[in-house]
DNA sequence: TCGGTATTGAAAACCATTTTCAATAATTAT
DNA sequence: ATAATTATTGAAAATGGTTTTCAATACCGA
């Protein structure tokens, strides 16, 4: 259960548990699609009815500050968030049903060296994302 | 002087030549870096004081949905817009400066078919982008 | 249990983007 | 060239997402 997790790394960083906290945590934690603020909003709110956007908006700044979650770069906008991957991952993505997965195993040190090399540059990051079908997407 | 040919583009179209897009069209095209609506704004009022900023939403429109300029996600945010790259290119941006750069001859296919194999998906499309301190910015 | 204080939701403010609209200017047909 | 048609314009208003303000509440350490 590693929305009780999240609950705890918040607390240890001097965050409070509150109702509205939970409800956000554990919707955003279970979900394999990445969520904008007002789809975590209207799910969350079926456990905790008073819940404000406002809230869930501060709530999904803190977990993205502790890097629990992180923001998903598509097409359509760039609000959505997921649970992060661990170390050095990258997303991939269906174009269907918007299911997230990471993926690690990439290896572009030749790449970057050779961009490197070619352009001059320092290279420090590489943003790598991958978009199809999912498997119950395929099968339609 | 690719400004003219973005302009014939336009006409091509059906889209009229005027002035305020004239400006608009002149500092994209010549931008080395990303530049947000509000940036391009600014800029163009140099060449036509008139301008409105709602003009350059409507042509930065336009000369998105004719693949002359593409977005660009970066980790501050996703409004700005650059030049677009030829075929399959890639997006190499200075941290420091904001300068674009594209590259191409990534070889991803090795890779895209491990993780459709792993995961099941149909890999359709995938995102590359690197990070760095381009030449000049690295000298500091 | 109590007290200090972080957190809350509502309302207002904010900012980027889009829509509306009457005036203007680019193109087409004459 | 000129006139007629109609896309385009900028200003103002509207919109939508996000942030700030603020008084009331609830968490948590003592």
């Amino acid at each position: 259960m590693t929305a009780e997790l999240w609950l705890t790394q918040l607390h240890e960083n001097g965050y409070r548990l509150t109702d509205a906290r939970r409800a956000v945590v554990d919707i955003v934690e279970k979900s394999t699609r990445a969520l904008t603020p007002v789809q975590v909003y209207d799910l969350a709110r079926r456990k905790y009815r008073a819940l404000g956007l406002v809230t869930v908006y501060r709530t999904l700044e803190k977990l993205e500050e502790l890097h629990l979650i992180q923001r998903v770069h598509q097409p359509q906008g760039c609000q959505a968030f997921v649970s992060a991957g661990h170390g050095h991952q990258h997303l991939l993505l269906c174009q269907n049903c918007g299911r997230v997965e990471f993926f690690d195993g990439d290896d572009l040190d030749t790449l970057t060296r050779y961009i490197a090399q070619k352009t001059g540059y320092q290279i420090n990051e590489h943003w790598l994302q991958l978009f199809g079908l999912c498997m119950d997407c395929r099968k339609n």
